[in-house]
Order: C-alpha cells, then structure tokens, then sequence
DNA sequence: GCAAGAATTGAACGAGCGTTCAAAACTATA
DNA sequence: TATAGTTTTGAACGCTCGTTCAATTCTTGC
C-alpha cells in the first residue's frame, strides 16, 4: 500500500507548512525563499517540492490549511444564531474564530492571521486565493446581515462588510503601529483590546450604511 | 557648479521613480527587480543605483515623494476646521486628500495609493516607513477628535483610528475582493462611491466608541 | 573651447533563486 | 526476507538578483 497521510513523511510536510507559515507571515511570499523555508524548517530542500510541488502551491497550501477550520466555525456560529438577530452578534460570530484561535491557538494561528491579512490586502494574491476560500462563507454572512436589515440597500451592505475586512485584515497584521502611535497605550498584540473595541465600531458602521437598527 | 535637481538627469530620477511605484503597487517590494523598474523606465539599470543608491532607498523614496504632498494638504483641511467640528469633517479632511489625488491626480497618485496600502498591512515596513511618514499628521488628527469628543477615552480613539487605516487601506488597495463578492455591484475602483459610503460608516464607529456625539 | 563635474553606459561580480533528477534510504506488505 | 512503494538525499541546472566599476558621454562655468 501507500496512503500520503499519517505516515513518517506527514510530519515533515508540517514541519515544511509550519516554517512557510511562520517566514510568509514576517516577509510575505517574495520576501522569502524556499531554502529559508526547509531551512527553518529543518528539511532538505528539494523536499519542499516533493511535497508541495512549486513555490506558489506551497503559498496556496498554507493559506488552505487552516481556512477550512476558520470558515466552518464562522458558519457554525452564523447558524447558531436567531434570524434578525443584532449586527453585533453578526459580527462577533464572524470575526470571533480568528480571534479565538490567534489567541488560544498556538502561535501558528497568529502567523497564519497575518498571511492572511496582508494576503487580503495584496491585488495579487485576492482574486485566486481570497475569493476562492473566504467568499462563501462571506456571503452566509451578508445573507445574514440582510435579514437582519431587510430594507438596507445592497451597495451598503457591501461596503460595510467590506470595510469589515478592512479593520480586522489590519488589526490581525500585528504591524505595531498603533503601538508607536498610542505611545504604548494600545497595543498590536491585545486580541481582548482589539475586540472589545472592534466589534461595537463595526456594528455601529453597519447601523449607519444599513439604515434600521435590528434589535 | 552641479546642482542634482531640474537638470537633464532630474528627469531620469522621475522616471525610475513613477516606474518603481507602478510596479510596486503591483507585485511589492520583493516581488519587482530593479530590472524590471529600469526596463519599464527605459533608462540603464546602472542608474537606478546612482541615483537612489540600493534597493531599499529607492523604496522609501516611493514613499516619501508623495507623503509631503499628502500630510501637507492634510494638516491644512484640518486647519481649516472649527473646533468642535463634526467627525465627518474630521473624516473628511483627512481621508479627502488621498481620495481627491487617486480621483484626478493621475495614474500616479493611484499606484501610490496601493504601493502605502500594501506597505501599510506589512510588520516589515511599518515602523521604518509608515510611522515616520503618517505619524505626525496622525496625531494631528487625533487631536481634533479628542477636541470634539473631550470625554472619549484615548484607547477609544487610538482604536477608532485603527480601524479607519484598516478601511482606507483596503479601500486603496483595489484588490477587486469586493468586485468578486457583490457581483459586480460595487467596484473596487468607484473611489466616489467608497468615499460616500466610508465617511458615514467610520464617522459611526467613531461616535459609538467615543462617547458622547459632537454637532 | 577647455576643463571639471554629473550623468550614463555596458559589462561583470558573486550570490541566491526555483526547479530537477538519479541514487540512496526507509517503510511496509506479502 | 524479498519486493514494491514512498520518502529523503545531495548535487546540479540555468537563470536572475543587487551591486559595482571603469570608461564614456553629456553639461556647464570659466
């Protein structure tokens, strides 16, 4: 037999995601090469493309890794939740797997948040690869937010999710700014902070471009 | 005498710097080679180097050659605010510029808008770039929020402020992430369209975490 | 029109890149 | 233990990278 699954050679394939992970969140895609990558990840480098074949299908195999779990918990708490109910518990049931797994996670979690935030935010990467894995369980959110704001015009809710992405692809990058521009005050790392403060901003962004104020 | 300013040579500088910020927006700084921005100047590789000396100079020159033009006009719509104003105004003044300059200011102002956007949501160039460029002008406007909401908390600021980069940013951006998702109703490009939309929605968000509401 | 400085050229440097491949080592079935 | 399959190795391929430099051309003040 085979199998390419739990076997001696799968914890190598992890070690290779964990490194590229970890060195695309710090430099992006460019910003690092494959012989970093094995490198860091303790493995020859020709394994690399044993595994994964060419550097983009490595890229593209990070980002898939942990997007299955964030969207099917996303969607897990979408369901759970009333119809009409408030935008907060909208936005909480979106933004809150993110959160949850950057904090309590392990620190792949938060490498992966920022790919995926400066992925979001790169032309490059958007069409093939943010589209493809976030879109769905965006729009079960939008379906959402339109029941609980029946007479709100499409366009806004649109750009309200998308601005939506905006703060949270910023906040998940982790770039310190806000850690420079507050003098310490705020701080990159404080998930709790970030969503204490995100989540009644967001709702309050929504209630404007939505019109009525559900619940 | 010399002079390294509006001589034949000064139009050379020009045009590896509208290359180099054309084709940073598109790929990032790892992603473009120098050759690539001096055969889109059409000017010897050799020159890039004498006139910004390596890579990475020739980067932050991108960078700092609009930011002048930008915080600048900034600082001035600020000014020309009463105290107290509206955070719509306040919004206003400091997301105008950029949006004014994308509109009607050439392909130019466009890239530039994507090259800070990127540069923006990467760990790696905040602190070197974005905080040295946008920081001042930041306080600036942080400062008229805090005057028209005197009894908003500094973290609800800091953190509204946040928030604000995050949606200018992936606004700027132009991934056609929200092309994708809206079917085609919003676009990425409609720079009047996401003004229209952004200001209420921020202005909101502002309100809700600043407490009491000003005009 | 001549000298001095600035700008441009064209070629080369060593280094690192992604990718490939045959051979070796390992694993598991029969 | 023999065998077929998977995984790992180590080296090499051609190519592009950022940077450097001597030589050349252009520009300008005297």
């Amino acid at each position: 037999m085979s199998m390419s699954k739990d076997k001696a050679g799968s914890g190598t394939r992890d070690r290779i995601l964990d490194a590229a992970e970890k060195l695309f969140a710090e430099s992006g895609y460019d910003g690092v090469s494959l012989r970093q990558i094995t490198r860091e990840a303790g493995v020859e480098l020709a394994l690399a493309n044993y595994h994964f074949g060419p550097k983009l299908e490595l890229f593209r195999a990070v980002v898939q890794r942990r997007a299955d779990a964030i969207n099917s918990e996303r969607l897990a708490e979408l369901e759970k939740l009333p119809h009409g109910a408030p935008i907060e518990a909208l936005i909480e049931a979106f933004t809150g797997p993110f959160h949850e797994r950057s904090l309590r996670g392990g620190a792949g979690w938060k490498y992966y948040a920022r790919v995926v935030a400066q992925t979001a935010n790169s032309p490059r990467w958007t069409a093939e690869l943010m589209t493809a894995e976030f879109d769905p369980v965006a729009h079960a959110f939008i379906d959402r937010v339109r029941e609980s704001f029946p007479d709100a015009p499409d366009a806004g809710i649109y750009w309200a999710f998308h601005f939506l992405l905006g703060a949270m692809t910023i906040s998940f990058a982790e770039t310190g700014r806000i850690d420079a521009l507050s003098g310490g005050l705020c701080r990159s790392g404080d998930l709790a902070s970030i969503h204490a403060h995100m989540v009644p901003f967001l709702a309050a962004g929504f209630r404007r471009l939505c019109g009525a104020n559900p619940a």
